[in-house]
DNA sequence: ATTCATTGCGTTGATATGACACAATATAAA
DNA sequence: TTTATATTGTGTCATATCAACGCAATGAAT
């Protein structure tokens, strides 16, 4: 017989408590977005003992609002303070939900969960995707038992449930928002080049977009400061560096960046 | 003492056996827009008991989808079939519950809520905003004891917890979603002019607009089809009619009106 | 027949956009 | 040290789009 390893007591007050500390059947589950290397990763987890990839998610306290709770999984999961979260849609197919990865998580203590523990009913989950400053998480941090890692979105595969379904929606939902929010001020490091943002933008939005006529558009929304300093080191011409203007970028986020008619 | 009335089955289910029927601690609430003598107005249910008005909702059946349970909503409310609906927000701060209201509507069975009774916790509600042809709703078949009323949106008052706080959300929603989708459709009648058109805009947008350009914006959509016919009968030139391009209308919902970039 | 508010259709100038040219420059190669 | 090369900064031009406005046509009321 397998020696089974102690069950932490994180682990047991979830199984035992939880239906008193949360929220019954429903769940957090965050698209964290982070850009580097020219990519757009997405932040998942391992889940070892289903060999399968998760977004990184929690449960609602029963005093906490969802938008306190989505903050949380975030702060653990990354230590960032300066987020862009944004709760985008619900998820509840009846069938989402996935027992048997409980299960094999809690087998791990040699525990099987009774079919009527809360964990193991249905749960709708609301989606939230984040917009975070790559170089700023530390990703050393994550819980042992789930190996936090940034994944291509290009190359997302065995997801768990339906968790590849909400990343896709998250990226629908901020291409869509590309057009009238200004994105960026999250992803990039305070300081950025014009091309790095660019190359931002191309990303997310998969697809070719002119140098010149990009510059133009981004410095015509007003929200950027251009520095006298240039970003030395590249193997060509130095381009400027670029901070985003606090002050007009909160103002561009209420108001939009567009509102014609 | 005063007689009390007989408590309905539909109502004695619900507090005995709908934590075993629905979702715990969920339901949807559905904002539901129709354009009616030139002003948006919002389909509110009166809450006798407390004199309140609230926005028509419901629970999640255990074993469906949460879109389902939020146009069965609708279905009961209107019985209309061609509607426009769509998630929008969830709301959950810990407090937005009241119970006081639940308790009041049973008080007129003579009943006190058991404090442990599952309409009693905290519940996340799950916003829908709904667009609806207001000529096709027939308010005559609401359920007696909710008498249901399309009320100005701009003259709101007197909503259950934070109702008016989603509808105003909703309301945001619309206006942002209207730069890009093709709104329209299933606020007006099939057969419109375009000045009746340009009211709607007018009207959610709450701005004036210039009619030349507005009718040279939207036969650019090119998801109108223009008739011969005319409306006769105003006091003025009569306006042609128009219809919506089934099939362009659909594919703009899809790609949206602008993508540009 | 005349009046009048409203509609259909058009014009103009300003602004935004897409496509492209050319000089400047930081490093690497010679 | 000089030259080569890829990249960046800035500008131009034709075209599309947009906001503002003009005017004739129309249908009912007078």
């Amino acid at each position: 017989m397998a020696i089974k390893a102690t069950i932490p007591l994180k682990q047991k007050t979830l199984l035992e408590k939880g239906d008193k500390l949360y929220q019954p059947g429903i769940s957090v589950d965050c698209a964290i977005f982070g850009f580097h290397e020219n990519a757009l990763k997405v932040l998942l987890v391992k889940i070892k003992q289903v060999d399968k990839w998760a977004l990184p998610g929690g449960f609602i306290y029963k005093n906490e609002t969802i938008e306190t709770a989505a903050y949380r999984v975030l702060q653990e999961r990354t230590g960032v303070a300066n987020i862009f979260l944004q709760q985008f849609n619900a998820f509840g197919e009846p069938d989402r939900s996935d027992t048997s990865i409980h299960q094999a998580r809690y087998l791990e203590y040699g525990i099987k969960i009774p079919k009527d523990n809360w964990l193991l009913q249905r749960f709708i989950t609301i989606g939230f995707y984040a917009l975070i400053d790559f170089t700023e998480v530390n990703l050393e941090d994550a819980d042992a038992n789930e190996g936090a890692e940034w994944i291509d979105i290009t190359r997302l595969s065995n997801l768990m449930m339906d968790h590849e379904n909400i990343v896709s929606k998250a990226l629908e939902v901020l291409r869509t928002q590309l057009a009238y929010l200004p994105i960026g001020r999250n992803l990039l490091p305070k300081k950025f080049t014009m091309p790095e943002l660019q190359k931002l933008y191309e990303t997310i939005l998969d697809q070719k977009l002119d140098r010149r006529n990009f510059q133009r558009k981004l410095i015509g929304f007003g929200i950027l400061n251009k520095l006298t300093e240039t970003r030395k080191g590249g193997a060509h011409k130095a381009p400027f560096l670029y901070t985003f203007n606090d002050k007009k970028y909160q103002k561009a986020l209420k108001e939009g960046l567009y509102g014609t008619w």
